[in-house]
DNA sequence: GCTTGACCTTACCATGATGGGAAGCCAGAA
DNA sequence: TTCTGGCTTCCCATCATGGTAAGGTCAAGC
C-alpha cells in the first residue's frame, strides 16, 4: 500500500504518517526502489490504533506507551488502566477549567443589557475586578507542563 | 515604569509584553534613550485587562476587539455581551469535546480489570473498535479553524 | 514512445500563546 | 570601577496539524 491508500484505510492524513514516522512512533516502512513507503496490513491496523488514541486526547507521548503496551502480549492491563485514568483526570481537570471560565462569563453577560447604551459590566469587570476569586478561577495555578488538549482537529 | 515592574503590577510577563507589542495588540510605548521601554498607569491598566480577558479564555484577536470596545467610550454594549455570548459557546463547545472523550474512556476504564493479566478491553476497543459512535463522538466534524482554547498556563 | 494527471518525495513555513536562552547594553550601588 | 540585575533583540522550542513548493514516479491513453 501507497501513503495514501494507507491515509485513508487508516484516518491519518499522509502527512501525519510521515510526522510520526519522524517522531518515532511508528517505525520507517519499506520503500519500493523509487522511495515510496509502502505499508502493511499491519501497519495500517496500528495507525488505525493511533487514530483512535487520539480521538480521545491522548498526546503522541501517550500514544506511543499505549502502541507499546499493545503489541507487548504480555502486559498487566494494570498499566493500562492506569494510563487511562491519569488521562481521564487530565481531561476532567481540563474540562473544569473551561467551565469555570464560562460560567464567571456567563455571570457577565446575565448582568449586561446588551443594548445601545455604553455602560457594561462586562467591560467592567475587566477593566477593575478584583484578581481574587472567581474571575481567575480558571488560569490560577497548575500549571501542568503541556500547554492543551486538543480538541476539534482532524479530518 | 520599566518592563519588569509593568509585568507584575499587570501579572503579564515581560515576555509576553513584548509579544503583545509585537503583534499589535498594544501600541509601542515610549523609551528611554537607552531604549527601555516605560510604561504608564494607563498602560498598565490596558495591560491588567488583556490579562484578566485571557484568564477567561479569550484569544488575542478577541481580546483586540474587547480592548477597542472597552477604550471606545460610545460603545454599545450590545457588541460587547454578543462577543461573551459567542465565546461562552466556544468554551461549552471545548468543555463537552473533553467530557465526550472522559465519557467514552471512562466506560472503557470500567471494563477493564487491570491486573496482571494482559487482557484488555481498553486496547482491545483502540485496536479493533468501529469507527461510528462514541469512540468518534468528540473528534468527529466541526474544525473551527484555531486549535483550542488555553487552559492552564499562565504565572 | 510520449504526454498527462495523480501520486509520491523532501524541505520549509505557519498556526497560537508561551517560555527559554544567548549575547550584549545599561544603571545604580558598593 | 566593578558587580549585579534588569533591559534589549534574536532565535529556538513546544504540540499537532496543515499548506506549499519543487521535483521525481507511475499508469493510462494517444
Amino acid at each position: 500500500m501507497n501513503i495514501g491508500q494507507a491515509a485513508s484505510a487508516s484516518g491519518v492524513s499522509a502527512k501525519m504518517i510521515r510526522h510520526y514516522e519522524e517522531v518515532g512512533l511508528v517505525p520507517a516502512p519499506n520503500r519500493t526502489d523509487a522511495g515510496y513507503r509502502q505499508y502493511t496490513d499491519t501497519e495500517v491496523h496500528t495507525l488505525r490504533f493511533i487514530r483512535r488514541s487520539r480521538d480521545l486526547g491522548f498526546s503522541i507521548q501517550q500514544i506511543g506507551e499505549l502502541v507499546g503496551l499493545w503489541q507487548n502480549r504480555k502486559r498487566p492491563s494494570r498499566q493500562v488502566k492506569a494510563l487511562a485514568q491519569a488521562h481521564i483526570q487530565e481531561l476532567e481537570q481540563k474540562a473544569q477549567e473551561l467551565l469555570a471560565m464560562k460560567a464567571t462569563l456567563e455571570h457577565l453577560v446575565h448582568c449586561c443589557h446588551g443594548d445601545d447604551r455604553p455602560d457594561c459590566p462586562i467591560l467592567q469587570t475587566l477593566g477593575d475586578g478584583d484578581d481574587t476569586a472567581a474571575s481567575t478561577a480558571a488560569a490560577s495555578e497548575a500549571r501542568p507542563r503541556g500547554h492543551g488538549l486538543r480538541t476539534s482537529p482532524r479530518r
